[in-house]
DNA sequence: TTTTTAGTTCTGCAATAAAAGAACTAAAAT
DNA sequence: ATTTTAGTTCTTTTATTGCAGAACTAAAAA
């Protein structure tokens, strides 16, 4: 039984502007997302309609069934996007998924911390015989370490203030 | 005249294994640079002599001149290396611009703001209809204000705290 | 004046990535 | 039983990147 509402789901010439405007961003930025990944997270952070299916996101965007299929795949393992289904649906409703982007928030600033495990190695092997450098490195070392600590503190902060 | 003193530079297995992993490090954290750029980077915190000709560092990476022409001339233009010369000499001796690179680690962490103005501009245009949405990326939005506040802040007193 | 040094710029190739499109599949509807 | 739906997977095409190697250049040295 399919009562297959097809809707029409309409993009406004704004909201077009600003999928790709996203998309330039991402791009740029060099965030790790190809160019149709950029557009779909950009279109269902824009849409008014919150909740795509696959057919409507491919239709939207003008890309292919294969390149959609993708994306999709690596944006809900990358827990970027997650879905729905609706009762006697088999299709599956895409949305953004926000929660998870805050926590992505975080992890870009927390994910400084890696590196600087590797610079306290190098300091480690480095000559004495190099001070100026070692000790520049070390104060790099030290702000990394510092930032360890003292970010988790900022962000708990402002949960508490956030939720007055 | 050239008094020329071809310096035989050593870099040990270790040294070797550390710039490898500083490469690929780089490489999967999707930094912007190519192995190339990494590994000179790489060469540059890691080597006893830290301040390297072209030639020396073409050798020791075994890599072309034009690829280290072009890897070199980036990493200025981004400030990543500088370079110095010795009287008399017309060769250049280049070496990390660690100072930058804190700078840099600063400018990463702040580099959030960005994106948050794209987020007000997005929640300016999303309809009434979607509140869950639309609070959710208030929220994010709310971080992100709240960490432009309060990431320099908190880089001063490190700065303070550093310097005793 | 020619040769060497310290690179830069150009040409071309090989590897990778992004995406299209076609062929396929499994479940549900008819 | 066959057709449609909602995708997935495979194959090809196209574009981009990364790098090698050769040709070039400008200043300095011989």
């Amino acid at each position: 039984m399919s009562d297959a509402v097809i809707r029409e789901i309409v993009i406004t010439d704004k909201q077009r502007e600003l999928i790709e405007r996203y998309g330039v961003f991402m791009d740029r930025s060099s965030s790790g997302f190809s160019p149709v990944e950029s557009r779909i997270i950009g279109l269902l952070i824009i849409s008014d309609i919150i909740e795509l299916t696959f057919e409507e996101i491919q239709n939207i965007l003008s890309i292919s069934k294969g390149a959609t299929s993708n994306a999709i795949n690596r944006l809900l393992k990358l827990e970027k996007i997650e879905y729905i289904t609706k009762p006697g649906e088999r299709k599956r409703y895409f949305r953004i998924a926000l929660d998870r982007m805050e926590e992505r928030t975080k992890e870009q600033l927390t994910s400084i911390y890696k590196i600087g495990e590797l610079y306290t190695e190098i300091l480690e092997q480095r000559t004495d015989a190099t001070p100026q450098l070692n000790d520049k490195l070390a104060k790099l070392v030290s702000l990394i370490k510092f930032l360890e600590v003292e970010l988790p503190i900022l962000l708990e902060r402002w949960k508490k203030e956030f939720l007055d």
